[in-house]
DNA sequence: CCGCATCCCTAGTGATACTG
DNA sequence: CAGTATCACTAGGGATGCGG
């Protein structure tokens, strides 16, 4: 879907293979994607909760990102059948699994951002 | 220059705060920077060599990709005042820094993409 | 309430020709 | 050798209106 790097020099041939960092950074590539998992990381939100978690975004654009960590099997859709219609986003176990590398590209960006300010918000913590 | 996230919630007024998650994301968010640093992380590198390495890119795209990196800090170009010319990039101190990043990256990578060969390379080692 | 379809727009990439 | 300049192209984001 996004832009799959190839290694390069490890290419077979029409067969290209991906680099795992690569895939890893395409996952979360999205410009919504990583905040939409540090919300969902804290606890299952709604359609319209996460919208409004995230300031400027569009019904179309947040559908998207979502459907995206649906394939990639980050995300969970549960779909209550009722009416008015109701849809909750958690995060899969290969979702929870990635808190600690976002906390990791966490604490590094933490390090090494020049900040006018001295401390940032980390972004995992409460 | 690319695009940075504000976290929402946090942001004051039209002073838009930066994630630390989102920045170290921005980073290497160029299609080429993750392979880039990857090689330099190996070796220091002749601006020809860097091409080679990286079949299907252009000058003027390595040069861009470079030339960011390079005002990120995370690399170093060292031009040799001769003739022909000669230019090195090789890793900053903040750029072998982010080496390790790169390695859980491509654990958390190696460990959930769906691979139908069981084994994929290592990025960062040899 | 949730989401899709559509169109527009921009940033980033790609390709080529030319230069110190 | 190591770029720069220019243009073209594409993917992705943003906005809006309709539908279940």
């Amino acid at each position: 879907m996004a832009r799959f790097i190839p290694q390069g020099e490890i290419v077979p041939k029409g067969q290209e293979e991906l680099c795992p960092v690569t895939y890893t950074q395409n996952l979360t590539a999205g410009k919504w994607k990583i905040t939409i998992l540090w919300h969902l990381s804290k606890q299952t939100r709604r359609f319209n909760e996460l919208q409004r978690l995230l300031p400027g975004i569009s019904k179309g654009i947040l559908t998207r990102q979502l459907r995206e960590l649906e394939e990639e099997e980050m995300v969970h859709r549960e779909v209550y059948k009722e009416v008015p219609p109701k849809v909750e986003y958690s995060l899969t176990p290969k979702g929870k699994s990635f808190i600690p590398v976002l906390n990791i590209m966490g604490e590094w960006g933490n390090e090494h951002m020049k900040s006018n300010q001295k401390e940032l918000k980390p972004v995992t913590k409460d």
